[in-house]
DNA sequence: TGTTTTTTCAAACAAGCGTTTTAATTCTTT
DNA sequence: AAAGAATTAAAACGCTTGTTTGAAAAAACA
């Protein structure tokens, strides 16, 4: 009676994350609508009303999906900003290092699942043009928050900046970023074949150098590099 | 009797090109799968077996709007920088010269159809993150080229960099283009309502400052600006 | 053990999809 | 005005979609 029943750990994927895998699949391959509940019990080796079953409706399936995928990435960013603050005395940080921590963190998720059949760089992409009017509802929740906590420290950087200059190449970076994501699995065919799609660390390193510079010397007058 | 008859100029669009332009705007609302023929033909105030009939298929119509609405921007795009090095006396042009007739044209025929209800800048950068197929094919065949011609002339600009550098840094910048295109829509909502997104000219010109730098400093050792 | 809760499964549902068909209508030409 | 071609219109075609149902199976608990 007292304190009997320890959960055993189950050896074998349960059905509910492997949908959410299947589901992370085909989202980040077709999209919204393009996936389909029919396509994913299959890939999951699950019953067709499994879906339902476990999330209610489609909708709360992929919502479930996003936030599982994302929520990690957002929490290390604010992990590694913090980082650079303290190992930067509380100075304010370098537009690179700022970038760093901001794009760093998907790299490091999509070399995690490199084996796994699931882009992660094309589903996070595809969050942000997917027009799904509740997916625009995520976005606005997981991001506007982030949005906020790097235009601040943008600004201890650039100090004489209008806050209104730091949003708009704020903006501009982040686009940049998410179209890199999204147009990169076209890198080698957009190359003929010169730049590999398989090397994203040197994609990352590349980008951040590239929204760095873009947003330091798009400034009015930039002060620091 | 003589010249009896002038073909009257008549006065309301024919139905394929009502057709067109409906398919323009649902598809740059919703994407190629949101996109359903009875949708089309109720914004066209059209039949619905009147997409079949005029383009034979649902594939074909939609290939045919992007045909329409893509070849004019690559047509000018080719137009102004003929224009530039016959300025320059055919001396290498400048990084911002060369992003200037890339992207200016998307500006153009944003703010030609700026009344129209369809968003081009959503149009442009949903056919590169649609993974339907034959989009895919439609692509390759339509911006191949464009990239080649831009490849060489900042090859000219930048002699001694390696052609795989090149080749990194302008999938880089056009991605950047892209991402800002998908994402201008969102700019009012991610700056506190502080920019317009109504200001395409000067998201254009940002744009263009933004990638030019981007492109030029991340570049080994970049020599001209 | 037997009982209850949780999870799977097959089948069916109504709704929406692209496409085809056949007839009516409009336009063009003689 | 009559004949022929081009276009529109309404209805139906299979097919796929998300969701629901009710019974079977598995797991958890007593």
């Amino acid at each position: 009676m007292i304190a009997t029943v320890i959960k055993n750990p189950k050896p074998k994927l349960e059905t509910r994350a492997r949908l959410i895998e299947a589901t992370a699949h085909l989202f980040s391959l077709h999209g919204y609508n393009g996936l389909t509940l029919r396509s994913v019990a299959k890939e999951a080796k699950a019953n067709l009303a499994a879906a339902n079953y476990h999330f209610g409706s489609k909708d709360a399936l992929v919502l479930e999906m996003l936030r599982e995928r994302i929520q990690p990435i957002n929490q290390r960013r604010l992990e590694l900003l913090e980082e650079e603050k303290n190992n930067n005395s509380n100075l304010p940080l370098g537009v690179f290092q700022i970038f760093r921590t901001l794009i760093h963190p998907i790299g490091e998720e999509i070399s995690k699942s490199a084996n796994s059949r699931c882009s992660l760089a094309q589903l996070v992409a595809r969050t942000f043009t997917e027009p799904t009017e509740f997916i625009e509802r995520m976005h606005h929740r997981f991001f506007s928050q982030i949005a906020e906590i790097y235009h601040r420290e943008l600004s201890l950087t650039f100090p004489n900046q209008p806050a209104k200059e730091i949003y708009w190449h704020l903006h501009l970076a982040v686009a940049s970023m998410l179209g890199a994501l999204a147009q990169h699995r076209r890198l080698e065919d957009f190359t003929k074949g010169m730049c590999n799609e398989n090397q994203v660390d040197e994609m990352i390193n590349r980008l951040t150098k590239f929204v760095s510079h873009g947003f330091t010397h798009g400034l009015r007058n930039s002060s620091p590099s």
